[in-house]
DNA sequence: CTGGCTGCAAATGCTTTGCACTGCG
DNA sequence: CGCAGTGCAAAGCATTTGCAGCCAG
């Protein structure tokens, strides 16, 4: 963990920008809730907490910078108000994420089914994919499982 | 054409709602732009020249009916501003895009590919899938193309 | 002293809401 | 009448911007 904040550093001192305290604060909260799929108020209020004196402007400016570096990810699933993942570089492309529309609860799963995809994708039209984003809407399994038990017990 | 407007207005009067001029007016600005993922604005504009009492709410009020009905789509590219797609039946999930990051244009690619990995995600999470959406960020040929002349140029 | 970075407050831009009005059943 | 649907203006919300101050090099 340590680790991986000492390398993000570098990245953002490698392209020219200084690691204030303000933007490593974000960097911790969002290394820190790495499965959150935070939106930019909850940054903000994670990073207050430590941080009592930064603005929300701060956060969004550093949320920018960082995605800009594709150091984070900037994803919008339909409620309004980005949300935003730390990018581990392990993973060549962002995560795919299935969104229960019961309960709203967001998993991840994982990438490298869209190789072959992007491959054709490239032959076929002539695109040079860079990026990808994949989403499944539906129902997950605790969902699916209230669901029959509500079906059982209206039966009987 | 003509016969896909009538479809629509059926699905619409069947759910209980009426089929005023102003939702018609959107339903065909929509049905004759099926290409285009207009913005709100674009077809509240489009709508007015035709119908030009109508008020941006009310485009507003159409719109989200209508993609509560899964009869257009409400997608999110990183843009500010939700745009809109006309959702054809004979496609049983959402089309994908290829949205190029220099020139910002967006194609349409088909389906079909995704059907595989759903049976797996509902194997493996217990998810069961009723829509997804995929979107590739890249170059699109044109762009590629101009990005080629640019190198060669500045070689010789 | 210079430029990057910050906090605050004001501004922006898309979208939604409140409300009075209208027309159809 | 009752109620869905409408237009207009105002409000709402996430995000951005302007600007003066600050701090490290």
């Amino acid at each position: 963990m340590a680790e991986h904040m000492d390398k993000l550093s570098k990245q953002l001192l490698n392209k020219g920008y200084k690691l204030t305290p303000q933007r490593e604060a974000t960097l911790r909260v969002l290394l820190e809730n790495e499965k959150d799929h935070l939106n930019a108020e909850e940054v903000y209020m994670l990073v207050k907490a430590k941080n009592p004196n930064i603005g929300l402007a701060t956060v969004y400016r550093a949320l920018e910078l960082l995605s800009g570096l594709h150091i984070v990810e900037k994803i919008n699933f339909g409620d309004g108000g980005a949300r935003f993942d730390l990018r581990s570089d392990d993973q060549p492309h962002m995560h795919h994420h299935l969104i229960c529309t019961r309960c709203g609860k967001v998993e991840e799963i994982m990438d490298d089914w869209l190789l072959p995809m992007e491959n054709r994708i490239e032959r076929e039209f002539g695109f040079k994919v860079t990026d990808h984003r994949l989403d499944f809407h539906g129902v997950c399994r605790e969902c699916n499982a209230k669901e029959r038990e509500r079906a059982r017990k209206a039966v009987s």
